[in-house]
DNA sequence: GTCTATACATAGATAGAC
DNA sequence: GTCTATCTATGTATAGAC
């Protein structure tokens, strides 16, 4: 099973890399043009953002909030974002982005329905250690956003899902896995890959390792998905 | 495998008894005093309260949406609480002291572990099920409660973790499950059960009862628990 | 580019008429 | 018991100095 440290190797998610690509997603909307500035101040904002946020909402944070904890007047975050709504639309579709990319690699990059699930399972779990805090926001603000985009959060969730059903349904086709509910089953796994990043505090005050966690996860989803003695093939 | 329908007899979860239980535990702090007017006022503020909540979240709700949202008017919707907070103070505590007292009697009413766990796993997704959108924002809005509730969350939390913990724990004594890291494993129970209040409009929308969901839960987890073949006792 | 100062809207909460 | 009217604080957003 690949660590946690080789997957950071792997992937390119540090936080100058994603604030970056946001700069370039959004260069018109940004009216600060220096690059190195605005990828310095674009990290303070996020970080700022998602801390403040998953403490007490992101509703309940006011610019002020914001401001305080970024460093940035309220007239300077204003160059950097036209609204609030702006702010969070930002991080969301580029969390998105992120999860797209990263777990459509790992997923290519295994053979075969058993490896490709342990590789999306494992993916994933690193994934949002890595960018926990993008998670737990993403998730728990989903529901506050406009119409707009929580549509798009739902398409995303079930896309996520549609991934596990189809590697579900080819390990059935080719008798490695035994037959399940493949979207009851996907839901599930989700679910408890999901725990990882909303319960953190959780699991960190237990000393439960990431891969810790991801070994149980993989034992859980193999015995189940084992064809019965006798009836193998 | 009890249904939803003999679950729903043997359990007292009705609006109305809720609404009543909310009342007497809150006398002193509600103006009004004539019991069936406050237990019809009541049932319509949390009504909406839940309802605008859980669609745009407890901070975002104003209290003129409520105002129009119950039909009280703002200066009524204050002789049923002083403040806010209170108000979702109300709500969780509420809910907090049904889940335990339903919980305890449909595992206590069980003998042995096997069917203790089957009691719980059921129990918990029946009651989520009747009072789903009391669970949903119990979830949701517990990180953005006052200090003081949101351990109260905590502690719940962890709790009900607990109880699975200990029928496990009491499962491998006797022989009956094989042995499994129990925290783990009730930690990723809760984990699915939660999942079935939280993405409520997802199995909705797939037509998936909660019967279903609960035989689904329960095959999972038995065959994640069987002792490997040769290994019994 | 960033700041301070401020405009304007909306929030929670209360007073006093009915 | 409930309403309307209103107080005060706080929210988002912007204008204009530096």
């Amino acid at each position: 099973m690949l660590t946690l440290a080789q997957f950071k190797n792997l992937v390119n998610v540090s936080k100058k890399q994603i604030c970056e690509e946001i700069f370039a997603e959004n260069a018109d909307k940004i009216k600060v043009k220096k690059p190195e500035r605005v990828v310095k101040n674009l990290a303070r904002i996020f970080d700022a953002t998602l801390s403040i946020s998953n403490a007490k909402g992101f509703q309940a944070m006011s610019l002020r909030d914001l401001s305080e904890g970024s460093g940035l007047s309220m007239g300077a975050l204003y160059s950097y974002f036209t609204s609030k709504d702006e702010l969070v639309s930002m991080i969301q579709e580029q969390g998105r982005r992120i999860t797209t990319r990263v777990l459509t690699d790992q997923v290519t990059a295994a053979d075969g329905p058993a490896d490709q699930l342990k590789a999306a399972i494992v993916g994933h779990l690193y994934l949002s250690e890595v960018m926990q805090p993008w998670f737990y926001f993403s998730y728990m603000e989903a529901k506050n956003l406009p119409k707009k985009q929580r549509k798009e959060a739902i398409a995303s969730e079930l896309a996520a899902e549609s991934l596990f059903v189809r590697i579900l349904e080819q390990g059935r086709r080719q008798g490695v896995f035994r037959e399940t509910d493949p979207r009851l089953t996907a839901a599930a796994i989700k679910a408890v890959l999901q725990d990882w990043y909303l319960k953190r505090w959780k699991y960190r005050s237990r000393k439960v390792t990431v891969e810790n966690y991801a070994r149980f996860v993989l034992d859980w989803v193999e015995r189940f998905l084992a064809p019965d003695s006798g009836e193998a093939t």
